[in-house]
DNA sequence: ATAATTGATGCAATGGAAGTGCAATTATTA
DNA sequence: TAATAATTGCACTTCCATTGCATCAATTAT
């Protein structure tokens, strides 16, 4: 079980308090961020500093975007079997149409897409929209 | 084969010359357009024009948008096999990464998704990316 | 036919998210 | 301790999406 630092570190990312904040806001959400979300948690910081600290954590593979048709970026901790920054790696997110919520569905994997001649597919994003556990009960 | 006069009023929408040129402009497109693609084919028109006669096309399922990740909503128009006001029908869009363009794989299903228990699956968003048959020639 | 009403269009402005340049601050290394 | 490099905060900018309001065109009722 490597500690935050020792991630931060072996990536070569500076450890700084912010960092470990942002990560530690990232890692008690189950469901995906926005930058305004972290925004909102942490009102004394800048914005810029928010959203530079998310870019450097997306460029080490520590989180990844997720496109989940709302048209506003989200974000989430890259897990255990993350495979991100794999190019035939296909994401399977969950859009909750009532609470507005994404969340990552790391364990359920998606069949091979298959597409007409000619055409090379390098990666796939995949959301499902509908009801989640939570509002669905 | 119905005209594009027939189409509109059938959904009670009226016929401008506006909407029959962007209808015309949409049909002619074989790939999914933005808002400021229509902007420059339209230079005369007001963008907010624009804008609302894709959202009334929307509305009445004449065009669906496609949200391929680029962060710019792109737009098509329903085809014969269209079902995107149906919750369960299965989006297929494939998106260039070379020549940045998007298009509608119709032809191309997709097999149901398995979602968790507690979760209902509505509608699915799928965007293949990789190189489009023109750019991998 | 004309007035009243409804819808379409154009202009101006706003809001939100994403991104950048630069100065200041903090941490690392020489 | 000085020099260097990275991080943070502030101020902007840009781009897309969206709305309010006035005007113009078209439809309906009188």
């Amino acid at each position: 079980m490597k500690t935050i630092e020792q991630l931060l570190e072996s990536k070569n990312i500076r450890v700084t308090a912010m960092r470990l904040l942002i990560y530690k806001f990232l890692a008690e959400k189950e469901i995906a961020v926005t930058l305004s979300d972290i925004e909102n948690a942490f009102e004394k910081a800048d914005r810029t500093t928010l959203y530079r600290t998310i870019k450097t954590f997306e460029e080490n593979v520590i989180v990844h975007q997720i496109d989940d048709g709302t048209g506003i970026t989200k974000y989430a901790l890259c897990e255990e079997g993350c495979n991100c920054d794999i190019k035939n790696d296909l994401h399977l997110h969950f859009h909750c149409n009532n609470c507005n919520e994404t969340i990552c569905l790391t364990e359920h994997k998606i069949p091979q897409i298959k597409v007409p001649d000619g055409f090379v597919s390098e990666n796939v994003n995949l959301v499902v929209k509908g009801i989640c556990d939570k509002c669905s009960g």
